[in-house]
DNA sequence: ATAATTATAGGACAAATGTCCTTATACAGT
DNA sequence: ACTGTATAAGGACATTTGTCCTATAATTAT
């Protein structure tokens, strides 16, 4: 699993063979069952983590007590809010898994020894930044106001990874939407008129 | 009008007398008066603007030729989308003028000259795009999914300067909601029950 | 000042979405 | 293999939102 980490630090093509050796001794892996959780809100983010293999789901919880599921990651991703970890602040955010998943976590004192001794890898977060941002704006622009059905037939399109994976009634919530307007959805598509 | 300017750059703490007024030689004063253009969807980037008075707002047309509001400036803000600006990039907005301005305009080569010789600039320019994105995460927070009543509750709580300055249809536009809508929200809020 | 234009509020109905529910299917634990 | 639990699809109805329209108020141009 190890080397999923290091393929994946390679093909950034920032790091020399050395320093992703050197780099993944920072990492812990963390084995997750469905259903346990990386990060609960209101906790010091206190680890990142590389996504091996799995997949995880971020959300919070509204006043009413709905789960709001704002992004999924899978393997080859990284798991936390940059923003918040980089600042040790109270995560406004639980990381819950929904895969069985192997983890690779760095701690905060860590992360930080590994940015002065491999300095390389501020670019790697810059650019790991830069995808959350663009990934935020496409979100607002494609499923912000847009009607059930719209959504539905953009996540097929272009998303598809996430129909396949993603359990209804999270992937209603991540489309800010009721399962029972997915269900509808998928309904009329697949029995047009 | 030049004072609000000064006043604003003096505000940010980043600059000497001497700067500011060294600064302000390259901008040029735009006046416009409502319903004109600052920039047009699919023309370069050319200016960034402070906005000294004056409101403005900006959309993109969407495929059923509907304006979709993005966001309001007001006076003592910055009237442009700097990702593009910064690549001289085709602008994905357009820019128009809801209340008479005087916008202070910058081209991009002086504006490279400017962050050249002045580099406070670019922790101004920094915190000003800092600031963009936390309101594009507050939006996405605040208005993204929400019933057209929960979205005018909220306009009328944390922006009111929206519901006094904007147009009905084009609060509407930025709430993601038909003109309707609002009023509706706004009678039921007013009569209520 | 007057006329023409534009903006706002709200009625009536249609369409979309949410709530509550039941049934069937898939999955997990023993 | 069997039982209990979780998940998905969809019916019936209530609520919300959108569309189309009209009447009034406000704004702009002449």
């Amino acid at each position: 699993m190890i080397d999923v980490f290091k393929n994946y630090l390679f093909l950034t093509g920032a790091l020399s063979a050395e320093e992703i050796n050197f780099s993944v001794n920072f990492f812990k892996p963390i084995s997750l069952k469905k259903g346990d959780f990386f990060i609960r809100e209101g906790d010091t983010c206190r680890y990142i983590g590389f996504i091996a293999c799995g997949a995880i789901k971020a959300y919070a919880i509204d006043r009413e007590g709905k789960e709001n599921i704002t992004c999924f990651k899978f393997e080859n991703e990284f798991a936390t809010s940059f923003p918040e970890f980089a600042a040790q602040e109270k995560s406004r955010r639980s990381i819950r898994v929904i895969e069985d998943s192997i983890i690779y976590g760095i701690s905060y004192p860590d992360y930080l020894h590994l940015l002065d001794q491999v300095t390389a890898w501020n670019g790697i977060i810059k650019s790991v930044m830069e995808r959350e941002y663009g990934q935020k704006e496409l979100y607002l622009l494609n499923y912000n106001n847009k009607s059930a059905a719209d959504k539905y037939c953009h996540v097929l399109m272009h998303e598809p990874m996430l129909v396949r994976r993603i359990a209804t009634q999270d992937l209603a919530s991540y489309l800010g939407i009721t399962q029972r307007s997915l269900t509808r959805a998928k309904g009329q598509l697949h029995r047009p008129k």
